[in-house]
DNA sequence: GCTGTATGCAGAT
DNA sequence: TCTGCCTACAGCG
């Protein structure tokens, strides 16, 4: 379930379990070839930046670097000799802890000027305590694109994905299809700090939660919602059912490859 | 068993 | 703008 919370969750408990620790490094299913050469190696302290993950070791200036791509996941588990099922890329251990590591679109260890480099070529991270939202903003400003496809942009803002997207735009109430350059800085200001709240929340709770406690089914006289993504939202994946807030059919159409979801009326291009 | 789908992105066209 | 790729699983026959 990869968007950028969940890099920097996944960063933080591997700290949580192996990290400072010698652990073993296999590819049971062999397409990372260099996992045998983590062997008793001690794994520093692991990152994020946007949906990229960095495993550091302490005796080598190399980092994996791990993107989970579309349906990548990590499954950590409090146990050895775990039996490995399905096609596990790269597995490390520590004494009771077991990480594996699944459907990656990359996973390598690579340099630290290749490092720089993947770190260069992404905008601000909205997790990330040091980012500048400037910079986002000068790009964002400069084009004519709609804002849902620039939100998509990872060398605009880093770590926003498909769903993020989609509920950021609705809670701001703002026209996904607006042009950048016509995007007031003010939006641009609370489309940011939404991102902050929104994706701290998901990093420390693993799931994405965005209606906000006035607009839960209970509060508005519903039944719950048990939607399969893992978590509640406004318009994510809820085309033709009611809009959370008017009741008006929320929408979909693909915009930059990906399924764009939102509410007409409720987003409107004031 | 097969098909479609998924919170992504690079590289070709 | 399109294609390919990484994997698991639901839904269907």
């Amino acid at each position: 379930m990869p968007e950028g919370h969940i890099l920097h969750r996944l960063a933080s408990e591997i700290n949580a379990t192996v990290g400072g620790v010698a652990v073993s490094s296999s590819s049971p299913q062999g397409r990372f070839t260099a996992a045998s050469g983590l062997n008793n190696l001690t794994v520093g302290h692991a990152w994020a930046r946007g949906k990229h993950l960095f495993v550091p070791f302490n005796e080598i200036d190399h980092q994996v670097h791990v993107h989970l791509g579309l349906y990548g996941a990590f499954t950590l588990t409090a146990a050895n000799d775990v039996p490995v099922t399905g096609q596990v890329r790269w597995r490390v251990e520590s004494p009771g802890h077991t990480i594996d590591l699944r459907g990656p679109s990359r996973c390598e260890l690579i340099e630290p000027s290749a490092i720089d480099a993947i770190v260069a070529r992404l905008g601000p991270d909205a997790l990330d305590p040091d980012a500048q939202p400037e910079l986002a903003w000068q790009r964002i400003n400069r084009s004519s694109q709609p804002i849902a496809h620039l939100l998509m942009e990872q060398h605009i803002i880093s770590g926003v994905g498909n769903v993020y997207r989609a509920e950021v735009l609705f809670r701001q109430k703002i026209d996904p299809f607006l042009p950048g350059s016509a995007l007031s800085k003010s939006d641009f200001e609370a489309v940011w700090a939404d991102l902050v709240e929104l994706m701290a929340y998901g990093k420390l709770h693993g799931r994405i939660d965005t209606v906000r406690p006035e607009h839960e089914p209970e509060a508005m006289g519903r039944e719950p919602r048990d939607d399969d993504h893992g978590g509640e939202v406004y318009v994510y994946r809820r085309q033709h059912q009611p809009c959370l807030v008017c009741e008006n059919p929320v929408k979909n159409k693909v915009l930059a490859a990906r399924n764009l979801f939102w509410c007409q009326e409720c987003q409107t291009a004031d």
